[in-house]
DNA sequence: TGGCGAACTTGCCATAGGTCAAGCGATCGC
DNA sequence: GCGATCGCTTGACCTATGGCAAGTTCGCCA
């Protein structure tokens, strides 16, 4: 498979050198995932550093009700893995799981750990999908509680209506934070208004 | 003052030998902030990496209704910053009050990324801590999706009563994403019980 | 092609939590 | 020492959202 989105990938994270971002991509690993598939299973050390060519993945997590509250989603040019799982070498407290079949390149550990030593600026780029991870975990926390769930349903289809094409209406409905049965109500608002 | 917090501190985060926590301690500055001084003002890039010694911080958010949302509570044996301004040189989305005297340690960006340079552990810390902020933002975004206001507070609670000796019920009610009114009620039955 | 199950919707009712305004005790400035 | 202010509580009422169960649509597979 052609590595041109992993380029655009590193590109749109740092700003190195061409010549660079080639070294860095031919480093990673093609990677392909069936529909139904799981990148990484609760419980699992996460060894996997997936940057997504094509397809969709869930991430969720099992609450104390033992329901599934659905933690994120990533298509197309997002990297996904579990940070905690991955850096700290502990268990995961979250499943990733593909809900298309899915194309992209992967790390492991080790090898991403070389990366990172060998160029410093991969290792800056790692940085900056950390704190970006930690801002989007803070923004959606904030409008958690700042904001009703209508206005929540309105901000993720105004900015990515694409992952509607791809996810079921309940799993969308629990990274809201609601159920599946509000989550109708509130749409059938937005249809009829 | 003594450093012996700020040792205390790295040694909890990393797995150095004390003479290089000593040698990383030494570059570190003094800081003192008086109740009600800031540690870092909304719009301002964070330029402070606070290792507290002694002392408690709010940090908040302002809301798109207006309203502050309170997005941590620090203590000694805590660091505090805004990853999001202080890594990416970005005006930041929060403010960093003292809500008591403080006493502790600080860097600046450009001491910090020297003492990275130069101790490749003490960077593994740094991202160490980054991977626990990101863990910590996901757990919160994960009770406040699945857990009812009740069981939020008998969490705090358990996990960090002295915090209530520090702050105001009013800011505690933000951080857990009620109003100080309900905050009020939930409390009652608390004691009643 | 018929039937099953999954995804989604809907109605009805229950309830957690919000809003607003008033009360109340402690603290602070004068 | 006294009024103003602040932090917190409380009451009355309201609204958003949840729980549950029934209904609908639709795709899939026997």
């Amino acid at each position: 498979m052609d590595d041109q989105v992993l380029r655009t990938f590193i590109r749109a994270h740092s700003n190195m050198p061409d010549e660079r971002i080639r070294d860095i991509a031919a480093r990673f690993h093609p990677c392909i995932l069936q529909k139904g598939e799981h990148l990484l299973l609760d419980h699992d050390v996460n060894d996997r550093y997936l940057v997504i060519g094509s397809g969709w993945l869930r991430s969720f997590a099992i609450d104390t009700e033992g329901d599934e509250v659905t933690t994120a989603f990533s298509g197309p040019g997002q990297v996904v893995f579990d940070a905690d799982s991955f850096f700290m070498r502990t268990p995961s407290k979250e499943s990733i799981l593909a809900i298309s079949d899915v194309r992209g390149f992967e790390l492991s550990f080790a090898e991403l750990n070389t990366l990172f030593h060998v160029f410093p600026e991969f290792r800056e780029m790692g940085r900056a999908i950390l704190v970006k991870a930690l801002v989007i975990a803070k923004q959606r926390m904030l409008s958690m509680i700042a904001e009703p769930a209508e206005k929540r349903y309105a901000a993720l289809m105004r900015l990515r209506p694409e992952l509607f094409q791809h996810a079921h209406l309940k799993h969308v409905a629990s990274f809201l934070g609601v159920t599946d049965s509000s989550l109708s109500r509130i749409r059938r608002e937005f249809v009829t208004n």
